[in-house]
RNA sequence: GGCGAUGUGGCCAAGUGGUAAGGCAGAGGUCUGCAAAACCUUUAUUCGCCGGUUCGAAUCCGGCCAUCGCCUCCA
């Protein structure tokens, strides 16, 4: 069974192929790190952590390069706007290169709470400033750009192909485009490579044209080509970037050669919040980190990373997602039930006497991996490969609770598959399970209750376990009496 | 205005020509001392609306309605 992917760039499914046989080159973008990352991050590098897992599981070597926007950007088509991270700095009183430090570290704990495996490579602009000058170089010696006022812009009007990744026309654009600031730009769709630094503008560098820094679109061209080359298998992102910045990137590395930047673009679709698009100027975004903590005033209650990446992942990636305390709750629900027969598993492998897996057992296991693989390579469809670990955990949970006695083989086979479709692929089955708050301590202390139930219950002294039972539910530990004995869990 | 999506049961969500996955919620049952959990059964003759193509459409075509996104920094 073959991949294949939605290719933005041609509005079809493709057949997936990489330009070097064995390896993908994956480049995404990254976040401006000015402040805390929020749920549409949180969509979009979910989403593309399990497009790189599943590459490497499909036997892809595989280099994902994700950067780091370090250098604060103007709106791009006008000479005004604000520069986030500085208009940031300014509000924290620290310097801009610390802002960007700080919400560097956060996005990657939160990104690290999310199961999101580390980008091979997180360049940063502020470290590719020399290449970024260079290809603006390299584009006004071949006609593509011009300078302005220590300013460098690049003429949209020199490369054809500019509009077939977002699908617009060069000329219907100057009608939509708003109130020029000035007319530095010769058209007003042609956007900088380089701005000169006005006076005040802390974070600059020397350029052949002046002090200055650069345009917005310039560092994902150069570092997606510094460390994938050109042409490269996959360039990702949020689909409200097709235009104007992935339509740029494509411009500024085309132009030149006409050699392909990208060969694959894909694209995530956004994120609302009870219907509603999400904006941090709406005032109804969501932070990873209060989320997690539950200290968000659109959601009742705290949401553990794994729970909302299983959310994510309930959904197919280039679908909107809607989020919800309703839908979180169901997601968080489902989740506990995956994790609940996982544990099970676990618990009994150790227990099980020694044998190799059976063949009904690896029969079963087979077919749902089958199921699971196909629907994944069908560009990426988490929402239904869930829908199969669904159905494995409830042929599991049937066997468990048949007469038939499962072996540690079986068993052990059971959670290898867990862990391949669960963890490796998906990330959203730990490779440790425990009672959240748990520990030995706590496991030797419910031990002692058990046992004094299970007493009171042989003596058939229903008011002394029921007793324990009733009271330890208060504390939010439930007791549940198994086959083989009583487990209990904490519920949140 | 231009470009692009989406509309599937109470909620979330798969499904691009062959007769509606899965999760949450609800109902009944099995198991249990009673529970819990799990399992079984059940809940859309129907996929925004109206036409058309086809032996056959949620899936293709046309029209309409609604919602959303992008066109300005944003994942």
């Amino acid at each position: 069974m073959a991949l294949y992917v939605q290719n933005s760039l041609t509005r079809q499914k493709e057949i997936f192929t990489s330009v070097k046989e064995g390896f993908v080159g994956i480049y995404v973008c990254g976040p401006t790190v000015y402040g805390h990352s929020h749920i549409g991050h949180a969509k979009s590098y979910v989403s593309f952590d399990v497009i790189v897992r599943y590459l490497r599981y499909s036997g892809y070597k595989v280099r994902y390069v994700q950067n780091i926007t370090d250098v604060g950007h103007l709106t791009d088509n006008a000479d005004s706007g604000e520069d986030k991270i500085l208009k940031q700095a300014r509000k924290e009183r620290i310097e801009p290169m610390e802002v960007v430090e700080l919400y560097t570290h956060s996005y990657f704990e939160d990104m690290d709470a999310l199961n999101v495996l580390r980008p091979d490579i997180s360049p940063r602009a502020s470290g590719h400033i020399p290449e970024q000058i260079a290809l603006t170089e390299k584009l006004i010696e071949t006609g593509h750009a011009y300078v302005e006022n220590g300013s460098v812009y690049f003429d949209v009007s020199s490369f054809d192909e500019y509009g077939k990744l977002s699908g617009r026309k060069i000329d219907e654009l100057e009608e939509g485009v708003r109130v020029e600031v000035k007319s530095e730009k010769r058209h007003p769709a042609d956007f900088a490579l380089w701005k000169q630094a006005e006076e005040g503008h802390l974070m600059r560098w020397q350029s052949p044209w002046g002090e200055g820094y650069p345009g917005w679109h310039i560092e994902c061209s150069v570092m997606a080509t510094k460390y994938l080359g050109q042409p490269f298998d996959i360039h990702g992102g949020g689909l409200e970037n097709i235009f104007p910045h992935h339509e740029c990137e494509i411009a500024q590395s085309e132009a030149i050669d006409g050699s392909q930047f990208a060969k694959y673009w894909l694209h995530n679709n956004m994120v609302t919040v009870n219907g509603m698009k999400m904006g941090k100027s709406l005032g109804n975004a969501i932070d990873l980190k209060s989320a997690f903590n539950g200290t968000n005033k659109n959601l009742s209650k705290a949401y553990s990373p794994l729970v909302i990446r299983f959310f994510i992942l309930s959904s197919h990636y280039r679908s909107p997602l809607d989020f919800s305390d309703e839908a979180l709750q169901a997601a968080e629900k489902g989740l506990a039930r995956l994790h609940a027969t996982v544990k099970l598993v676990r618990d009994q492998i150790g227990k099980a006497h020694e044998e190799k897996a059976s063949i009904g057992v690896q029969n079963t296991l087979l077919k749902y991996r089958r199921e699971f693989v196909g629907l994944m390579d069908d560009d990426f469809n988490t929402a239904a490969a869930i829908g199969i670990l669904f159905d494995l955990n409830k042929s599991v949970n049937t066997l468990l609770n048949s007469n038939e006695i499962l072996s540690s083989g079986s068993l052990q086979a059971i959670d290898e598959t867990y862990q391949t479709l669960g963890e490796d692929i998906l990330g959203i089955i730990p490779k440790d399970i425990v009672n959240e708050a748990g520990g030995d301590l706590l496991d030797g202390l419910f031990g002692v209750l058990i046992t004094l139930r299970t007493d009171a219950r042989t003596k058939r002294d229903w008011a002394t376990a029921d007793k324990i039972r009733d009271q330890l539910s208060e504390l939010g530990v439930i007791l549940e009496d198994r086959p083989d004995g009583t487990i209990w869990k904490l519920v949140k």
